[in-house]
DNA sequence: AAACTCGCCAACCGCTATGAT
DNA sequence: GATCATAGCGGTTGGCGAGTT
């Protein structure tokens, strides 16, 4: 038998607070203080569940919440810390003052989430595919309507996942040394990433995406995970021809040898750099859109049409094959028991990490 | 202008953890 | 140890408002 009801139900108010109510509780909390949630309805006379009045006070009432939108800033943090909590929204809300589990877990719903798509495809047989956007004609017409809602209504298989492996294996120490050996080799790489920028390009050679073109699209190749790209191992290194006629850079090649080379790095760096294998059939091109998240609409359509790519679900399905989650997978292999070994002053520290660890400071 | 669609976000629900008795 | 109350968390829902046809 289940639990009784937090409260009783019957006669009290549901739906959005009014500004009395909300003046109600907040002056019975300024007098009283928080907490006896159960009796401080009745005693304030509201007719609310003191669940309710809790969550009222936590996600809108408090005078140190943060009005207005996510900055970039926050949201790199929320990006890492999801990295290393998955969906522990109040582990992730303790980073960023001012801000409430429920508000970062609803930017990460609908905001967040989205963009971290990569693709999949069906056959293995992986080439490089480079999609160079800025060769395609024509800008994000979309024809009627609204992106689909199942995409936002889609439930997250990767919640139970991050349960079972809710951290990336990587030890902060061997992470910051292998971060700093790419970041190096990057360095020589900046001029052309941002040439890339300036050509409105995404290259996904063997589906080379930067990690940072994802999840930060407007910001281009300065901020903080511009550096960690992924890229591919165990997949043959496609020539040329093989990486699909859509589209190559201006400075295509030098790209690729980089790009591979990055990948060496990845081996040798304990596979700092994520894996994942692609082809490309020629006469591929999307549109450039203004935003990524309809950048990647566009692309949802078009993976379908030409390459028959499932971009849903990709990262669920490595994650599946690997036993981690995205993060991990972005980042390495997968090594829960040593995150897990972890006490929870560890986990904090490497939270800390995580975020100090600008590409700036590697 | 109306109808339709759907993204956003506040609020709710169910569950677990914790502490008191 | 069992029971209960409370706090807290994460997933889900539903209404509002805005975009699109």
């Amino acid at each position: 038998m289940g639990r009784a009801p937090c409260c009783e139900k019957v006669g009290l108010k549901r739906g959005r607070w009014t500004a009395e109510e909300d003046e109600i509780l907040m002056t019975y909390i300024q007098a009283n203080g928080e907490g006896s949630w159960r009796s401080l309805p009745k005693n304030a006379g509201l007719l609310r569940c003191g669940k309710s009045c809790r969550l009222r006070w936590i996600n809108y009432l408090r005078a140190d919440l943060k009005r207005g939108n996510i900055s970039p800033e926050e949201e790199e943090i929320i990006i890492k810390l999801h990295g290393s909590y998955g969906n522990r929204w109040s582990l992730i809300a303790g980073h960023l003052p001012g801000r409430t589990d429920n508000e970062i877990k609803n930017y990460w719903n609908s905001h967040l989430s989205r963009r971290i798509h990569t693709f999949r495809r069906h056959n293995n047989d992986g080439a490089p595919v480079v999609v160079d956007i800025g060769k395609i004609t024509g800008g994000c017409k979309r024809t009627g309507g609204r992106t689909g809602r199942s995409a936002m209504k889609k439930k997250n298989p990767n919640v139970q996942m991050r349960r079972e492996n809710p951290y990336p294996s990587t030890t902060p120490l061997l992470k910051r040394e292998a971060l700093k050996d790419v970041s190096k080799q990057n360095d020589k790489k900046e001029n052309m990433v941002k040439n890339s920028y300036q050509a409105n390009e995404v290259v996904m050679g063997t589906c080379q995406v930067s990690v940072n073109d994802v999840l930060n699209p407007h910001e281009g190749a300065e901020s903080g995970l511009s550096d960690v790209r992924v890229g591919m191992e165990g997949g043959p290194e496609g020539s040329t021809e093989e990486r699909g006629i859509g589209g190559l850079a201006p400075n295509d090649d030098q790209r690729e040898n980089e790009v591979m080379g990055s990948n060496e790095e990845s081996k040798e760096n304990g596979g700092v750099l994520g894996v994942m294998d692609g082809r490309c059939e020629s006469g591929m091109g999307i549109d450039w859109c203004s935003s990524l998240d309809a950048c990647f609409e566009e692309m949802e359509d078009l993976q379908v049409e030409l390459l028959g790519w499932e971009w849903e679900g990709m990262e669920e399905k490595k994650c599946e094959e690997e036993g981690g989650d995205l993060w991990s997978w972005l980042w390495g292999s997968d090594n829960e028991e040593e995150f897990q070994a972890m006490g929870s002053r560890e986990q904090e520290k490497y939270a800390d990490w995580l975020l100090s660890a600008e590409t700036n400071d590697l």
